[in-house]
RNA sequence: GAACCCGUAGCUCAGCUGGAUAGAGCAUCGGAUUUCUAAUCCGGCGGUCGCAGGUUCAAGUCCUGCCGGGUUCGCCA
């Protein structure tokens, strides 16, 4: 359903036209003011600047033929141009009493990479907000009609493969692999299991740092891996699904789902390929012994170092898997958008990526873009760790929060007399959308500081209180359904639902903002502005105890709508409803 | 050293391509309601939007400089 500002500007912007000026100046969006109006449009300031006219002579001429329209309960001129506009409630009426499409499909494909899961380390804090962020986008995208591919991305590939597998021989836990007499076939059962990566690797990570010499044996081992020795492709492989199931399962347990499960390493068959095409067609070339790809342009502020494809040992980069990765998502989906949900650090290393895939044509028609994040903190402004000072695990960090909602839930005394098994759902539901309201809530682009306490308090701007206005909601339905009342299509009898109708109204604005910008935390604003007017009209008005049948049926009708809209914009942001709390 | 991001109320944060009196939550103070789950509603207090210039009818928003914080700058990912 296309929103209500977005046929109020076309129907003002008509009315630009038809004065000669641009319809584009027409566009109408909720008023920052609403003691004055329920809408605005600027565009007389607009049209008079571009006309070098008089903005409120512009104001005049369009007020005055506006005031034709029936819709339009008040047409007003204020300030230096602002028109103000009030609809009537009989027009209102009729917008809320259509009923709510989903968007149709609008034929454009989005890939939604969120790079930066690992084989062989467990997911933490970091990964959180690539996470809860991407798994919002791609909901708000196939909301809006796009078929959404999200694929992890995994790193699967590089270096720390390497490193991997040379710390395996040196503790010889598994030398089948190593000896190159021994012809197979490799056991099927993993020689590690997911605790034992956990462990092991970031003991290789300090050993290669530490020791010259066992760097240069993980990079060596990284290059047979990758050049296809067999005993260390068997080894890897067993790493690899090791590592997916980990991951698949800590990942459904925050309620994300992926359609691809690719990696880096998906990619290394054309990698070779490309990297003759691209030396063939002369934008690779050889420097300091690397293969690399210009990409600075005349015009650029800062220096650009060109990306690097080949090591001068011949090893590959991740820019390398990241420009194959590009060949392949264009052959095989032909996406119109790529986008990126990564770290914001990295934002230098996509500017590479990006310039290099649009310079070299391998992008096809699709648009490459990264929506970059920024850290979480701890409550000191530094990035978020355990009190032991470790990196804090995403595991550690949900089941603080399932703890944290158990507290909460005692605190009101709530859930004393349900089921052990439903105290622990609601719990869990409770803490993801603590977890997920905070991080959504704050800007994408900037850090945040994570408080838990505030994040998973009832009260206030929190993922809980949105979930209880809806448990609330649903309360009163099933009681409405008990009593043999019915809903009706809802009208307008008061300020308060007047109020709430005008934010239902609005969602389409906020879906349509939230999506342009990727921004989620713009939903989440809706969500809570929603349950404010929500409480508003609750606070007026009784609902159930409503003498009057048809105002009765109104109002229950009026809360189904909030329900559905409130259900809706938390399933976007990746939140669950609990059926009572 | 260079580039990019940030600096808004006591705290945590919003503020769209420049637009009307800069908003929210928390905290604090006062009031209502004793409820359809109070996890509520209404109101008060609280800001020279880091500083200084500039563009504009209009600047938190755009430009320049400075101060303060963060990040990144070719063989890790």
């Amino acid at each position: 359903m296309t929103s209500l500002t977005t046929d109020l500007s076309r129907t003002v912007g008509d009315v630009f036209a038809a004065e000669g000026l641009d319809a584009a100046f027409g566009a109408v969006q909720v008023s920052d003011r609403p003691d004055l109006a329920q809408f605005q449009c600027n565009g007389a300031l607009g049209a008079a600047k571009a006309a070098k006219a008089n903005p409120r002579a512009i104001a005049e001429k369009i007020a005055a033929r506006l005031k034709s329209d029936v819709r339009f309960a008040k047409v007003e001129i204020a300030g230096p141009g602002f028109i103000n506009l009030d609809l009537t409630d009989a027009a209102l009426n009729a917008r809320i009493a259509a009923p709510e499409r989903a968007a149709e499909a609008n034929g454009k494909t989005a890939l939604i990479d969120f790079g930066g899961y690992n084989v062989a380390k467990p997911l933490h804090v970091g990964h959180l907000r690539s996470t809860i962020i991407g798994d919002c986008l791609q909901r708000l995208f196939r909301a809006d009609g796009w078929k959404v591919i999200g694929d992890v991305h995994l790193g699967d590939w590089g270096l720390q493969m390497g490193q991997l597998i040379s710390e395996v021989e040196i503790r010889g836990i598994a030398p089948v692999y190593f000896d190159a007499a021994f012809k197979g076939p490799y056991p099927e059962q993993s020689p590690v299991t997911m605790e034992d990566l956990e462990e092991l690797y970031p003991a290789a990570s300090a050993a290669c740092k530490a020791d010259p010499a066992r760097l240069e044996a993980a990079r060596r081992a990284t290059q047979q891996l990758q050049d296809g020795r067999p005993g260390y492709r068997a080894l890897w492989q067993h790493f690899v699904k090791v590592s997916e199931v980990g991951l698949a399962r800590e990942t459904a347990s925050l309620g994300v789902r992926f359609d691809l499960w690719n990696g880096e390493s998906t990619v290394h068959d054309l990698m070779a390929p490309m990297l003759e095409d691209l030396k063939a067609r002369g934008f690779a070339q050889m420097d300091e012994g690397a293969l690399v790809l210009p990409v600075a342009e005349p015009d650029d502020k800062k220096p650009m170092p060109p990306l690097l494809l080949v090591k001068s040992d011949g090893g590959v980069l991740y820019g390398t898997t990241d420009m194959a990765t590009v060949v392949e998502r264009v052959r095989d989906y032909d996406p119109d958008l790529i986008l990126y949900v990564v770290d914001h650090r990295q934002h230098g290393h996509f500017e590479q990526v990006f310039r290099a895939a649009r310079k070299t044509g391998i992008a096809g028609k699709a648009e490459l873009e990264h929506a970059g994040f920024g850290t979480i903190n701890g409550p000191d402004g530094k990035p978020f760790k355990t009190r032991a000072g470790g990196v804090m695990k995403l595991h550690d960090l949900i089941t603080m929060a399932v703890t944290e909602a158990k507290v909460r839930l005692a605190e009101q005394g709530l859930g004393e007399d349900y089921s052990p098994e439903e105290h622990e759902t609601i719990a869990r539901q409770i803490a993801l959308a603590t977890i997920k309201f905070a991080d959504l809530s704050n800007h994408r682009t900037t850090d945040y500081i994570f408080d838990l306490e505030r994040f998973s308090k009832f009260e206030g701007k929190t993922g809980p209180y949105l979930q209880y206005a809806a448990v609330r909601i649903q309360s009163i339905l099933r009681k409405a359904q008990g009593e043999g009342h019915v809903p009706c299509t809802p009208a307008i009898h008061s300020p308060e639902e007047r109020a709430l109708v005008l934010q239902l109204l609005s969602l389409g604005d906020a879906m349509q903002a939230a999506e342009q910008k990727r921004a989620p935390n713009i939903l989440c604003d809706y969500a809570f502005t929603l349950a404010q007017n929500f409480s508003r009209f609750y606070a007026a008005h009784h609902i159930l105890s409503e003498s009057d049948a048809a105002l009765r049926a109104s109002r229950l009708g009026l809360c189904a709508r909030v329900l559905a809209v409130m259900a809706g914009t938390l399933d976007i942001l990746g939140i669950a409803v609990p059926e009572r709390m």
